[in-house]
DNA sequence: GAGTTATTTCCATGACGTTCGAAATAACGG
DNA sequence: CCGTTATTTCGAACGTCATGGAAATAACTC
């Protein structure tokens, strides 16, 4: 995990917006969820959450796969994994910094 | 750990200047750096360290210690195994999750 | 291909963040 | 208390980001 991708990542869910879409399509789990309806849930206009969604979906933290003639938006795991493995690795150096977690590229 | 708080942190850790403060101090380990030596090493203006300081240690990610003219500065560990907990919780569910993991409220 | 639904791109605007220099403050030593 | 070192606050310039409306594109159905 190179930290031009973490910062990256990190930079995409430090904004509430971002950071309550990525946990709405955890929280919809494996099916996911279509941009409208994520839409309906986050209150915030299409342009506007398609701008959000860009960005995290270029960051790696989310997929999207067209059904149709709708966008089936995922978290994608491995990325956020990798994430986690960068922070505990890398930003946790001593203090018994959560061992058996050196997840430097879980997938993405 | 609270919504907001991590959403704070990952806006504060989602800037390269911030990110790289950070890290510097999770290498100077438990001595931490004075402002001054950090700044040499981050070659950037006092006052523009100064300002993200400040937002590192507002975020709790960061601590200051006074010792005599020079502001010792730390990477404050629970508050980053907080973040990790958080993320681990709350941003992902399934796709095994990182277990033993559930670090709510490590410290801080 | 005309119509319909779903999503993105374009554009403009306002808000916020970053940066730095200069001045102000804090802490200490003589 | 004066000087020195260390750090913060202030003020301003500049850039970047967030936001939403309108128009454009994509995918499908008939």
């Amino acid at each position: 995990m190179d930290m031009e991708i973490a910062a990256g990542q990190l930079e995409a869910l430090g904004n509430r917006t971002r950071l309550g879409i990525y946990r709405t399509l955890v929280r919809a789990g494996e099916d996911g969820l279509p941009v409208g309806h994520l839409q309906e849930r986050m209150d915030i206009a299409l342009s506007t959450l398609s701008h959000h969604l860009k960005r995290l979906v270029e960051t790696g933290l989310v997929t999207q796969e067209r059904q149709g003639t709708m966008l089936i938006c995922r978290a994608h795991y491995p990325a956020m994994h990798a994430l986690i493995g960068y922070l505990s690795d890398e930003c946790c150096a001593d203090a018994g910094a959560v061992p058996g977690q050196g997840a430097e590229e879980t997938g993405s």
